[in-house]
RNA sequence: GCCCAGAUGGUGGAAUCGGUAGACACGCAGGACUUAAAAUCCUGUGGCUUCACGGCUGUGCGGGUUCAAGUCCCGCUCUGGGUACCA
């Protein structure tokens, strides 16, 4: 009979109890088990207060997941379920980003659809999600290829077409308003973010055909087509955006990239550059991402300043539209180079010829009675263009405008945006003086009359000795910004960037060949060299001279391509003491280089740093910078010189890919004009099938191939959105993902609010976080959602680096050598598959069948018996036969010490290598912990009723708080730590009391789910432990009496002595003095002083 | 160059307020149980030194503050990440 029962113990009963922790089919079932009763279902309509926790959704790629990519993810479900227990109504949803290159590059290759591919690769994902045991609610899954999906990004993209920035309200406003503005008064005086436009009044914008009408709102929208110089990979067939290239190549694929202008669909974010900055102060994110925000945005202050040229301009050649009906009547034209604002100034002229032709009969009148100096013998001009408008008349001489205003001025909402105007002309140094017709017409003689007088009361008082400022001069100028006023006195150079647009008519004859020659290497200079180039000086003097504002004295102008065109005004005043790049600019060319600010040394470099005291700096003297700055720019301000100024690097984001696989952008052209396609029609702009994925013969996008990809008759717009658009918004579809009326209902997001944690990658710094905010900001602005952020709380978990292995081959031999032998051969690193190895031993049987041909016949030279391989940190990545599926870990050790090990590796945030080094230990505490609640040697479960010790419950209540503190804080690590301690000394105990297993079960329950389920089921509850409270903290258990003070000596701990802690400090000193052994360390020396900190230390110093 | 983060045993890491450095785990060494293996359990484990008790030393480097420094201050070195002729 012996033989019998031998049988049944040893291979019949671990199959048939509950005895051992059979951890896959508990986890499967436990999966099961939720999915069925939808476990993790969010509520939308719950009285629970709420709690939003969200990863960034993966890119679901055909290679899978690998164990780095839980890692967030594990971290994100811990919160949540701990969450749950504290009575959250949490909302915990997962999705797919799935529009994207991988799956179109593949659908390229095999002319598989990319909607399959996509689809497999997300089924393949799913399960794999699965096997570790999330608490995802699965029923709010979005994906961005879905056309319930994007036909909502589709309509944002609508939204933003149909917006546009007022600068004064500070937020995106209804185009419709902004047309309604137009009929009424035009566009004078709108502070819009938007490019360079035309002024025109309410008659003139009726006037134009609808098609001018468009192409000029086209400049105000927030989604806009506009002429941009992009980031083109003819490789990819794509654009991409800056932060998807790194040092001229591709991000994804390193494929040459090459700067192109086209016709590109752009976001307007720069409108929202300064909200996007000061929103981050607001944010609990991680200082690094801040940062890196911050410096994608760029914001620098510092101020514009004017430097005027000695001689006038050359003439410009090839410009026949100057000799125009405007030269015959005699005007000087080339004054308006200098009053106007030369970016809207060929647009501004047409308007002022119009003008002319076109006058009002009572400014006919004024004309006739002031023309040829006949009013105090004052020259006025008519119709002359200064800064962004036209004045009627003006006198550069008195700095005087006389305007002549229709009735439309005297309408309200006209006079604000007149004020403006005043204010903007004023700052120019232009005092404005306005009549209406109706004064005009009825009283000549009066309007001459008061005209005069002010004509006189000005003469007496502008009898300023300096005549500076706009208009004054003939000859033009060059405009500057810095951000360093206080160095003006420092200038010894002028660099304008090549392709400034003044370079041409500035460069005297002597130095046109060199000048020329050097714009055109430049021009060819693709970015990459630029970039891979900045060491190399280079530059070329122009011939001209400009004059410096304060002293007079000619500055020369060079041309230099370190000057870039696309920031500031594209030119710099070079202030080579104060500037590392002048510094070496001047260096090289011989240039003079006049310290004004003292430090450092000027022989050996440039001293940029913004202290110390400002010297040869006529007004600014002994001034320490910072006062000087603020110094420099009121004067500038006060003698006209310049404004105080605020420029960002962020540009505008552009927002299409000559691509396939993306969201078709809502427009149609109707005479080569975009049309934003209805609302309630979005649902038939669906990606369309198309024979290839390929452009077309003629180099359009793929879209182009579709029979019928047309609207109303109407060609369709063929390209598609950036990978970014779905993302942008993502967050706000999981609290509503079923609506068809809109993209989220009020309801919804008025009780789920912005995220509360979000957990993802930093590589995601600057686009998917900038994007996102900027999205959620305008839908802010047009009463879409409550909030101005997204994202409350950012945590980025550190990378899961691979470790990749290498075995030694000897040379020209089929031999192998272990690590610690190789230095005897000459040998040739050969990557394996790191799952063949354990502790960095080979298993040689494995390796033979790995790939037989290579390992199968070779000779292994072990040491000890061993072939060691040779380690290296890098990417986890096919190509390094690295990757580790979490499915594997999953199989070998169970989801639950899948989802504690990655945990435990180390803090959330940082990055670390992949090492199976350590998960014997988790894994151990997990069969140690479901062993706590089984009898030893039957292995039947059982748990005592009995009342716990005090010992046993200052286990459990230092485990309670440790564990919440450690939640709150992210150190997901350190509270494994503790369940292993807190589980070692409940065993040391043989504890297996409900009222201790029963909370801890709670505490872990978050970290490592399926075991907990079955323990807590195995203890008699019927519900998913889920349901339970997280236990209270009771203080009072942890309270000691007495401690065992270390006691040192001048900070050496020598031994410990038991004091009760309420114990007078004074009688611990003495009792520690008293004692024998601090007597041997006194040497019968007496103690200077004694140190008790109450429950810490006794330090003696001797 | 600039910005941010970091550097602790053979390894991953802990020390949350300036108060016993190295928790927890891996690895390693020794032991128990076993015919054996697996599993499990026990002991030891920063370095140097000592038969031992113990002593000295020790948190990247050099200084400083303090009764007391991994922790605070000053100056460096190195590593990782971001970013760049941005005036």
């Amino acid at each position: 009979m012996l033989w019998l029962a031998d049988f049944f113990s040893i291979f019949l009963l671990p199959k048939f109890t509950m005895a051992s922790y059979h951890f896959n089919t508990i986890e499967k079932n436990w999966q099961k088990f939720w999915a069925e009763n939808q476990t993790f279902k969010a509520e939308n309509n719950s009285k629970l207060p709420k709690y939003y926790v969200l990863d960034m959704f993966p890119y679901p790629s055909g290679a899978g997941l690998h164990v780095g990519h839980p890692l967030g993810y594990i971290a994100s479900d811990i919160v949540s379920r701990y969450k749950r227990h504290n009575g959250f109504n949490v909302l915990h949803p997962m999705g797919y980003d799935a529009f994207g290159l991988p799956a179109e590059q593949y659908a390229i290759q095999t002319g598989q659809h990319p909607a399959i591919t996509t689809e497999e690769n997300i089924k393949r994902y799913r399960e794999q999600l699965d096997n570790i045991g999330f608490s995802f609610d699965w029923s709010r899954e979005v994906r961005t290829t879905n056309p319930d999906y994007y036909r909502w990004t589709q309509w944002i993209f609508l939204q933003l077409f149909n917006a546009w920035y007022n600068k004064q309200s500070d937020k995106a406003e209804p185009i419709s308003e902004l047309i309604k503005t137009f009929e009424t008064i035009g566009n004078k005086g709108i502070q819009a973010a938007c490019e360079e436009t035309v002024l025109f009044d309410a008659a003139q914008w009726k006037a134009y055909s609808e098609k001018e009408q468009q192409k000029i709102l086209l400049n105000y929208r927030l989604a806009f087509l506009s002429e941009t110089m992009v980031n083109w990979c003819p490789e990819l067939g794509t654009v991409l955006a800056n932060d998807e290239v790194k040092d001229g190549v591709s991000e994804r694929g390193g494929y040459l990239v090459e700067r192109k202008l086209m016709t590109q669909w752009s976001l307007r974010i720069s409108a929202y550059a300064e909200r996007l900055l000061q929103g981050l102060d607001t944010l609990d994110w991680t200082d690094s991402i801040k940062e890196a925000q911050r410096n994608w945005i760029g914001k620098s202050e510092g101020t514009s300043l004017r430097f005027l040229l000695t001689s006038p301009l050359a003439p410009l050649q090839g410009r026949g539209e100057r000799i125009s009906a405007i030269e015959k009547q005699g005007d000087d034209e080339d004054l308006w180079f200098v009053t106007a604002d030369k970016k809207i100034y060929a647009r501004l002229k047409e308007f002022a010829l119009e003008n002319r032709k076109n006058q009002t009969f009572s400014e006919d009148i004024i004309w006739q009675n002031i023309r040829d100096r006949q009013v105090e013998n004052v020259k006025f001009r008519r119709q002359h263009i200064i800064d962004r408008f036209i004045a009627d008349f003006v006198s550069f001489e008195l700095k005087l405008i006389i305007e002549i205003d229709g009735l439309i001025h005297s309408l309200e909402e006209n006079k604000i945006s007149d004020e403006i105007r005043t204010g903007i002309l004023n700052d120019h140094g232009f005092a404005i003086i306005r009549f209406t017709n109706e004064e005009v017409n009825a009283d000549l003689e009066g309007v001459l009359s008061r005209l005069r007088d002010i004509i006189k009361k000005t003469k007496s008082t502008s009898s300023s000795p300096r005549e500076k400022g706009v208009g004054d001069e003939v000859n033009p100028h060059i405009e500057v910004f810095t951000t360093r006023p206080d160095t003006i006195f420092g200038v010894s150079f002028l660099t304008l960037a090549p392709e400034h647009e003044l370079v041409a008519q500035i460069t005297t004859q002597d130095c046109k060949a060199a000048v020329d020659a050097y714009v055109t290497a430049s021009k060819n200079r693709s970015e990459r060299e630029r970039m891979a180039d900045v060491k190399t000086i280079s530059g070329q003097f122009t011939g001209a001279y400009a004059v410096h504002p304060f002293t007079g004295a000619p500055i020369p102008i060079w041309i230099g391509d370190y000057v870039l065109a696309g920031y500031g005004t594209g030119a710099v005043m070079a202030v080579p003491a104060h500037d590392s790049r002048d510094y070496a600019f001047a260096k090289h060319f011989n240039l003079p280089i006049p310290q004004v600010v003292e430090g450092g040394n000027i022989e050996l470099e440039s001293y940029d740093a913004k202290e110390g005291q400002l010297i040869n700096s006529d007004f600014l003297n002994g001034m320490e910078v910072k006062v000087a700055v603020k110094k420099a720019i009121e004067k500038i301000e006060a003698e006209g010189l310049g404004q105080g100024k605020t420029n960002y690097r962020l540009r505008n984001a552009v927002f299409g890919r000559q691509r396939y696989w993306g969201e078709p952008i809502p427009i149609y052209y109707k005479d080569e004009i975009p049309f934003a396609v209805d609302e309630q029609d979005l649902d038939q702009i669906i990606l369309p099938a198309v024979d290839k994925f390929l452009p077309t013969e003629t180099g359009e996008p793929p879209l182009a191939r579709a029979a019928n990809w047309s609207y109303k008759g109407y060609p369709l717009e063929t390209t598609t959105m950036p990978g970014w658009a779905g993302s942008s918004w993502y967050y706000l579809r999981y609290m509503d993902p079923r609506n068809t009326k809109e993209f989220v209902s009020k309801e919804a997001v008025d009780y789920w609010q912005n995220i509360d944690l979000y957990i993802g990658g930093s590589e995601h710094a600057v686009g998917h976080l900038l994007y996102a905010r900027f999205w959620c900001k305008f839908l802010k602005d047009i009463g879409k959602v409550p909030f101005e952020e997204p994202f409350k709380k950012l945590v980025n978990q550190g990378m899961i680096q691979g470790i990749s292995c290498l075995v030694h081959r000897v040379n020209n031999e089929n031999k192998f050598v272990s690590e610690g032998l190789k230095s005897k051969y000459e040998t040739t690193p050969i990557h394996i598959d790191v799952n063949l190895v354990t502790n960095n031993i080979v298993d040689i049987e494995k390796l033979r069948a790995w790939r037989p041909a290579e390992f199968k016949d070779a000779e292994y030279v072990l040491e000890d018996g061993k072939l060691i391989c040779q380690a290296e940190v890098g990417k986890m990545s096919k190509r390094w036969h690295n990757v580790v599926n979490p499915d594997d870990i999953c199989q070998q050790y169970g989801a639950d010490t899948l989802r504690m090990y990655e945990m435990f590796l180390g803090p959330l945030q940082d990055a670390k290598p992949w090492s199976t080094q350590g998960i014997e230990g988790v894994h151990r505490f997990l069969k140690k912990a479901w062993r706590l609640f089984h009898n030893n040697p039957t292995e039947d479960f059982e748990i005592s009723e009995e009342v716990a010790t005090k010992a046993e419950l200052k286990i459990l209540h230092k485990t309670i708080k440790k564990a919440t503190e450690d939640i709150e804080h992210f150190s997901f690590n350190t509270s494994v730590s503790a369940f292993m301690v807190c589980v070692n000394e409940l065993q040391d105990l043989k504890c297996n009391k409900r009222s201790i297993l029963e909370p801890f079960l709670i505490l872990l329950s978050p970290y490592a789910p399926h075991i907990c389920e079955e323990l807590w089921k195995l203890c008699g509850h019927a519900d998913s432990i889920e349901k339970a409270s997280w236990p209270s903290f009771n203080a009072d258990y942890l309270i000691e009496n007495e401690f065992y003070y270390p006691i040192s000596f001048n900070g050496k701990v020598r031994f410990n002595l038991n004091f009760a802690l309420d114990m007078d400090l004074k009688e611990v000193e003495v009792q520690v003095i008293a004692n024998e052994q601090t007597q041997q360390y006194l040497e019968g020396k007496t103690p200077k002083k004694v140190i008790v900190v109450k429950g810490r230390i006794v330090n003696v110093v001797v």
